[in-house]
DNA sequence: CCGAATCCACAACGATACTG
DNA sequence: CAGTATCGTTGTGGATTCGG
């Protein structure tokens, strides 16, 4: 549960609050179509920008650059930019990017799992 | 990994572009502000649309029907009418549903645990 | 109490062009 | 190659209202 139903004292209360708007802030990060698709294309791999670039279908440029922005100010990700011309800009995750992205995963696999049964669900939808 | 990496046969390939493209449209239903979190809000129990409403801090009238349509259509919840006057609609986890929270539990936990290095991440990125 | 439809503000996104 | 800025379009989400 991201919400709590936590009844402490003041002080508690009020640190759990801000606890609380926080991680509905991190929630709301990675709750968009590219960030957790992100995570898990980079991996345990260092890649490059035009790397994630290709390997995610249907990604702009502005919408990958954006993102990594997010990912990496919140932790999740490293960047790494070598001086040479032309630039060459890696990126990696972090050790809270990596335990994150075994629940991702978890999440791809439910995906697939559950796959039939969703497709025969939206059949049954017209009733 | 939700894109796959896959060379087999042109009907298995055609299979498999098929299922993939269903499989991202489900993580796109599912990489919502909200949708998650409505999956953990309803957990073991069976809600009622206002309950849920109370519960989820912020969301408006409109956006939870609007999920909650979305996560019936793909199977996820079970919705159930009692034909009763004032109407009571109740919402409940399917299987799958089930198995999807457990994922989004998993989330909620992370977010829990590394919260401190978000935001000492944030900080250290005015550099 | 619950759901659907309308209206509208605003954020998200893609395309493009420009910099180092 | 990678990043930023701008612009025009699309879409998302909230408030409100009406209907069962």
């Amino acid at each position: 549960m991201v919400t709590k139903p936590f009844t402490g004292s003041p002080k508690d209360e009020a640190d759990l609050t801000r606890a609380d708007s926080l991680a509905r802030e991190i929630f709301s990060d990675l709750a968009n179509k590219w960030a957790l698709l992100i995570i898990d294309a980079i991996g345990n791999d260092t890649r490059r920008f035009s790397e994630l670039r290709d390997e995610i279908e249907g990604i702009s440029h502005k919408m990958l650059t954006q993102n990594l922005r997010t990912l990496e100010r919140n932790g999740l990700v490293d960047r790494c930019v070598h001086p040479t011309v032309p630039p060459r800009v890696e990126y990696t995750l972090t050790e809270p990017g990596r335990a994150l992205r075994v629940t991702v995963a978890g999440m791809c696999d439910w995906t697939h799992r559950y796959l039939g049964h969703i497709e025969t669900a939206r059949r049954g939808f017209g009733a």
